[in-house]
DNA sequence: CGCATATTCAACCAACTGGTTGACGATGCC
DNA sequence: GGCATCGTCAACCAGTTGGTTGAATATGCG
């Protein structure tokens, strides 16, 4: 596992991870607050956010007695520079991002608000 | 794992696939040809196949005895649009792509050639 | 100090991954 | 027909992954 795309791509297979990293788009969060929406416990998402920040996909940064996780796109530069190299993608097309985000955004089968009773 | 991300990601994630879809970009290729470079069983390369198919990565398609494998570079338009969506990362550096291909193309550790004694 | 909050650590577990080998089915060729 | 080649399948194995729980550490606060 030597390979600098090795780390970046296999964190971002996780859509927990792709969710977390929607979620620092925003703005930087301290773990706890990172966690709520997940119907997971806390150390789990700690891990996930071990992986991120392996990848520097994340830097983690303690003040006081929470850590803040900061998003570090920069990381994505080399995976995306490699896949591009393939497709000759048009640049950036922020209408279709939007669309991803919005379509496997936080809000899909990970929250805790969307896990009622499965029949209703 | 229901996310179309998912499964591109995670091909994605591993060297050797990630080899195999450098040489499919030069050309066509039969699975025993794909499989000659490296160090692995025919069987091992088959699995990768596999999975870079399930992925959308490739379409093998058989003619006569042999299977051809042929690239599907549109299976990275959703990850290559969702990852420039967090850096902005200017369109289609080819140089830094030839880089990369070159950093980690197939020539690396993944050879039979390449496979000395590690010491010299 | 003593308690609550924030986060990680450690041990454990089930499921998945990436590899192996040997047998098998399908096709091409003499 | 008979043999070689192409590729997959099935069983197996070791190591990794993604989750759990409970204890431990570190900081802030009255």
């Amino acid at each position: 596992m030597t390979n600098p795309l090795d780390p970046v791509f296999s964190a971002l297979a996780d859509p927990t991870r792709r969710a977390i990293l929607t979620m620092l788009l925003e703005d930087d969060m301290a773990v706890t607050d990172v966690a709520e929406p997940f119907a997971m416990s806390l150390a789990a998402i700690s891990k996930h956010l071990a992986v991120l920040a392996d990848a520097g996909l994340i830097v983690r940064e303690k003040r006081g007695r929470v850590i803040w996780c900061k998003l570090e796109p920069d990381a994505m530069r080399g995976p995306s520079v490699w896949m591009q190299g393939f497709g000759q993608f048009e640049p950036v097309d922020l209408d279709a991002f939007e669309r991803f985000i919005e379509a496997e955004g936080i809000g899909a089968d990970f929250s805790k608000e969307n896990r009622g009773p499965d029949l209703d």
